[in-house]
DNA sequence: ATGGTCGTTTAACGA
């Protein structure tokens, strides 16, 4: 099973390039970040009629996540449990059937923090403490599971092209990578890294200062396994070549390869 | 130190 996240920026603006790369890496699943869409404006049957299951978790203009899958997704679960004030549509879990296991598959898109300090660096700290609290519950119901997404996090400085440049940045803090290794702390398998061990694969290259063609990108897309998911992975990758297509998102795919 | 670029929505804001 082919399991991808892709954090495509815009529904609408991506409305040629995402089904493009899908019939051409043809994942099973597809976890899609920013789609900055409510859920009935979403071109929902572009990808039904691509064979996939669509589930939405969208809102105006921000943010907003959905799965797209070729298989059938069971017990849908909108937002991230742990604060019933938080509004913001950035989460959404749902369960595959493989041929052996059911697998949880959890897309995310972790808040930016910018600027920090300050009261969204608070909030990204926040969330990520709950997603962590969300991690464990999993693991105690011993549910093999994928949090994939665009996590706003670059772990190491071997995940940036240019590292001290980002030193004060809320996706580089010492705050963030704090909390982002005591999730990684409970066990998970962050899968490109476990494959590709070596430094200078990014995931995001800004739109700005020709950072493409610089190549001065940082990894901040991830697809962590819970144990009994990283058992079961056979490969990883990043489709960097559409960072240079027409019209492409500052993200490209991040994927994996699991035996289910 | 500033602006550099996109997307959404149409004047800024988020990234």
């Amino acid at each position: 099973m082919k399991i991808a996240t892709f954090n495509i920026n815009g529904i609408k603006a991506r409305i040629e390039a995402l089904p493009e790369w899908l019939s051409e890496a043809r994942p099973d699943v597809a976890l899609l970040q920013e789609i900055k869409s409510v859920d009935e404006a979403f071109p929902r049957e572009i990808f039904e009629e691509m064979g996939y299951a669509v589930e939405t978790h969208g809102q105006k203009s921000f943010n907003g996540v959905a799965i797209l899958s070729r298989l059938p997704l069971e017990d849908i679960e909108r937002g991230l449990p742990g604060d019933e004030t938080d509004d913001q549509a950035r989460y959404i879990e749902a369960t595959v059937v493989g041929e052996r296991d059911a697998l949880r598959l959890c897309g995310l898109y972790l808040p930016n923090g910018n600027p920090a300090p300050g009261p969204k660096f608070d909030y990204k700290l926040a969330w990520m403490e709950r997603l962590r609290t969300r991690a464990n519950d999993l693991l105690a119901q011993e549910i093999p599971f994928v949090m994939a997404g665009d996590y706003n996090i670059i772990p190491q400085a071997e995940d940036a092209a240019q590292p001290d440049s980002w030193r004060e940045d809320a996706l580089f803090r010492l705050e963030s990578r704090g909390a982002f290794r005591r999730l990684m702390n409970l066990g998970l398998t962050d899968a490109f890294r476990s494959r590709h061990p070596e430094p200078g694969h990014y995931s995001f290259w800004d739109y700005q200062a020709g950072a493409w063609n610089r190549n001065n990108g940082i990894r901040i897309d991830h697809l962590l396994l819970s144990p009994r998911a990283a058992d079961m992975l056979t490969d990883a990758g990043i489709d960097k070549e559409i960072r240079g297509r027409e019209k492409p998102s500052d993200h490209v795919p991040v994927w994996i390869e699991i035996d289910v």
